[in-house]
DNA sequence: TTGTTGACCAGATTTCATAATTGGTCATGA
DNA sequence: TCATGACCAATTATGAAATCTGGTCAACAA
């Protein structure tokens, strides 16, 4: 009952793999909602039956991608608690997210015009690890420093500025992605964490904590996805 | 000799002066070249006695006002060598482009469309900063720590995400300017500099260094801001 | 009854031809 | 010798017509 598994369900995720694929391929604008059906094989009314809007549509594309992302970060970190500090955490996150066309899209996309506003979505689509909860974890484990100014905006700055960076090769100079995550490695490791590292049973317990709190955190965001479906609604 | 005052001279300046306010009110890409002379009081032919392109006195425009960011910064330096510490040098600099409207002008424009190259222009207004000979002397006098991977690259990227989340509010979080450089100042401390900074005297050594690299690294440049001016040129 | 569809519509976007503007030159005059 | 603005080619603004597209819904299918 849960799950009520069936055509309508695969279908939601098949439109959005369409979304996906066109996206990439074209970008928002280019992409056209007959386009999508065509791609998915169903008719354009039935797009309408899931999502109300091209918007929310979109949104549910890149909500899915994040939650897969952070889902691909909990796995790494179930293999390898130390994974949780934020230095190599931090580091991989930003190489999953360049091998990850639907979010490179948007972190490119943010640079060109456009009028689906890329950089909210792009900021959105991080706000899942930005959640209080999993910072305020963090510091109490001793796996980020408790006197980081405005540590969350500190931290999605920075992370910005090397999205952006790495989007636009702005400068002559070419740095790759290998030493890019170096860099981001290096000035979390010094900026954001604590001199002393917490030992391994504190960062194991420290990983069930948090791979507790994304779990909890992640179905909301799931049902959000399919929340406008409106193929099983009551009439 | 080497300074041939006169009107023309001043004429230039002029004529800068003129640029940077229109460049502020309207941007680049509204600004005429007939607006620039009307302001400045003289016939359109007479800019391009100065600049051969617009670009180029666009340009010009930058390195100007880079150059006197520039030696503001010396300013301060003179005032007090600890300023030189990076993290103190560093969000200085970050304030100080907020405060100067052609700067600032050109890091919000990097957001909006136009056929000018904002960003390469931007980190071009930066290049000053950027030379070995700086980074080189730093890490000698142990300012620097030598062991950030590609410390440029690094320190641009991260500025880069603070300029620019600084230019559009692209969260809903407001932060304010005083908290971003205080961002900025802990980040650069720690990341940056080494554990132990150096006593005054070190300081003060490294101070008149860094002023004398860049007092003669500016000479060039301002040079450059005048090269294509062709008033004096033999015909 | 329940789910799906594509014709349909208003509003947005593109097109395309014409008008107006502007970067840059240079013959003229101060 | 230096400054100027009329002038030109080329870019850009304009606007009306044609096209396209997001979103709806009556009709149809299962």
């Amino acid at each position: 009952m849960a799950e009520r598994a069936g055509q309508a369900d695969g279908r939601a995720d098949r439109i959005l793999d369409a979304a996906a694929e066109l996206l990439v391929r074209l970008g928002y604008r280019k992409v056209t909602i007959e386009d999508i059906a065509q791609l998915a094989g169903i008719g354009k009314g039935t797009v309408y039956l899931h999502w109300r809007t091209k918007q929310q549509l979109f949104e549910a594309v890149l909500l899915r991608e994040s939650i897969s992302y952070v889902e691909e970060l909990l796995d790494g970190l179930r293999r390898d608690p130390a994974m949780l500090l934020p230095h190599r955490f931090v580091s991989e996150s930003f190489l999953m997210v360049g091998d990850r066309p639907v979010l490179r899209a948007l972190s490119e996309g943010y640079l060109q015009q456009g009028r689906y506003r890329y950089a909210d979505a792009f900021l959105h689509s991080q706000e899942l690890l930005a959640s209080e909860r999993f910072y305020g974890l963090m510091i109490r484990h001793g796996l980020f420093r408790d006197d980081v100014p405005n540590l969350s905006y500190t931290l999605s700055a920075m992370m910005l500025g090397f999205h952006l960076h790495d989007a636009a090769n702005l400068i002559g100079v070419e740095v790759d992605t290998r030493a890019r995550a170096e860099s981001i490695s290096f000035m979390v490791r010094h900026a954001f964490e604590p001199p002393e590292p917490p030992g391994p049973e504190e960062l194991a317990k420290a990983a069930a904590e948090v791979i507790a709190v994304f779990e909890a955190l992640i179905p909301p965001y799931r049902t959000w996805i399919y929340a406008h479906d409106r193929t099983h609604e009551p009439g």
